[in-house]
DNA sequence: TTTTGAGTTGTTCGA
DNA sequence: GTCGAACAACTCAAA
């Protein structure tokens, strides 16, 4: 009699293509005792749309397995331990994490199961090259997505994999996945006030079969995605990140799926390989979750005080005059998701309109964000603040009534999301307010700040920081 | 070591 | 309204 293996699921939750349930089954002859485990110091960060999102696809999980998934609170290490001790286990199986507080878990949890005689082994990544993998030519990470891509196109990939067949689910005690509520812990920072503590209607179509299905409505579109992904009003971009994020779906998958020739598909690996490009830079650079990456914008002067976080608030309820702006931050908080188009003009707005610090953007479309990705998030906000890997020599500033009019030229957009202009035609719709003539009853706000004025007064701050990390560079 | 070519996503201004 | 140049001049990767 062979020990069953226990299956660690983290975030791959489905069965497909999955090396690592497949190396359980293997090592436990076809017995695996699948668990989560919810680990409260990990969902403090996680906000209520993401939290409900994960626990619809936990669910779509179980239903899979036959209602054979087990579900745990608390610290993971313990729990696991547990888990071995009731089942006779004397190996945990789990796919490889790469963010930093999933590292550091990763770490002190292999330490505590070695502790029970209990060994930890890691298979495969969530990406088509594991992070950290991928360098120059000089043997240093890439700091620069195209030579990234070029390198990473050279990379073997994967074929997918069946899922497993013959497996015995291993009971255990588990909570009750049909009856699991939230798994956000609700710690906010006071810049929020009141906001983001309503749920999300976002798209049903979760767990492994919610993401074949959304794949498969995306293979129809995605040979003109290089024409109509920045058009947010036709709403074409695959919707895969969430399940992307969850590991419903492994991006091996993806290529395998997309592999036709045309332009479309090639724009959109690229989109795949951003991701990738960005897990290996956090891989590489852990501490820049949260710090900058340029040291020469380590001390841009941003705004903090009360007025400041007025500033966000209104940022975040979609309530700052500029249609676009508004129209992406209101179907952030409808919907847990962002168009990604506009997700570029809303961080430029508040770092370069407001002058607000990119950190508190970051962590609210953590917050709200049911795809919010550790390395794509951050990374994707240095890149709007200035101070991330994009090696462009100009300042980057968009005029948020510019970016309304290229890519939302009928305003189909701003309508959908801003039913105070729901009348009010394009381009008059695009501008500051709602346009000239927008009479006052329908309630939509002016423009609280101008892009003009604001735009020379983030340059004039840019200048400051790079005159002044120069003198300091000088000086020692 | 030095040089060279190039870098997701832009905006404004003046002809 | 459209087009091309100016903006400000950095940093990376490879030869």
């Amino acid at each position: 009699m062979v020990n069953p293996v226990i299956f660690w699921f983290r975030r791959d939750l489905r069965l497909g293509d999955h090396p690592g349930v497949l190396e359980a089954a293997r090592r436990g002859d076809g017995h695996v005792a699948a668990v989560f485990v919810i680990d409260p110091a990990l969902s403090a960060s996680v906000g209520p749309a993401r939290a409900a999102y994960l626990v619809a696809t936990l669910r779509a999980l179980d239903q899979a397995m036959g209602g054979r998934l087990i579900v745990r609170r608390g610290d993971p290490g313990a729990q696991l331990a547990r888990l071995a001790r009731e089942i006779g286990a004397r190996s945990v199986v789990c796919t490889e994490e790469f963010t930093p507080r999933g590292r550091e878990r990763d770490v002190r949890v292999r330490r505590e199961l070695r502790d029970c005689d209990v060994t930890l082994d890691v298979v495969d990544s969530p990406y088509v090259v594991r992070p950290g993998t991928i360098a120059t030519k000089g043997g240093t990470p890439f700091k620069v997505f195209t030579p990234f891509r070029r390198a990473w196109d050279l990379e073997p990939v994967a074929r997918p994999l069946a899922a497993p067949t013959g497996v015995t689910w291993t009971t255990a005690d588990s909570l009750d996945v049909a009856q699991l509520a939230e798994v956000s812990s609700l710690v906010r920072p006071a810049y929020f006030g009141d906001l983001g503590t309503e749920p999300a209607a976002f798209d049903a179509r979760v767990g492994e079969v919610g993401a074949l299905v959304t794949l498969e409505e995306f293979l129809a579109r995605v040979e003109r995605y290089d024409d109509t992904r920045d058009r947010p009003g036709l709403d074409t971009t695959s919707r895969l990140s969430p399940h992307l994020h969850f590991g419903t779906l492994h991006p091996r998958q993806v290529l395998a799926a997309t592999t036709t020739a045309s332009n479309g598909s090639r724009v959109f690996h690229s989109e795949v390989c951003w991701r990738e490009f960005y897990a290996d830079v956090l891989w590489h650079n852990p501490e820049s979750t949260w710090r900058v990456l340029q040291p020469a914008l380590a001390n841009l002067r941003v705004d903090r005080d009360a007025a400041a976080a007025e500033r966000f608030q209104r940022w975040a309820r979609g309530e700052t005059g500029y249609p676009l702006v508004d129209a992406g931050m209101r179907q952030l908080l409808r919907e847990g998701w962002m168009h990604n188009r506009v997700r570029m003009v809303a961080a430029s707005f508040l770092v370069k309109q407001l002058h607000l610090d990119w950190r508190w953007g970051a962590k609210w479309f953590m917050w709200r964000l049911i795809d919010a990705d550790v390395a794509s998030n951050q990374h994707g906000w240095q890149w709007s603040a200035g101070t991330g890997t994009d090696a462009a020599p100009f300042h980057r500033i968009f005029n948020p009534t510019r970016q309304a009019e290229r890519f939302d030229p009928e305003g189909d957009y701003v309508r959908r999301y801003v039913p105070e202009l729901a009348g009010v035609a394009a381009p008059q719709c695009l501008s500051p307010g709602g346009g000239e003539g927008l009479l006052a009853a329908s309630g939509y706000v002016a423009p609280m700040v101008d892009a003009s004025t604001e735009r020379h007064e983030a340059l004039a701050r840019f200048h400051e920081a790079r005159v002044a990390h120069h003198a300091g560079s000088a000086r020692s």
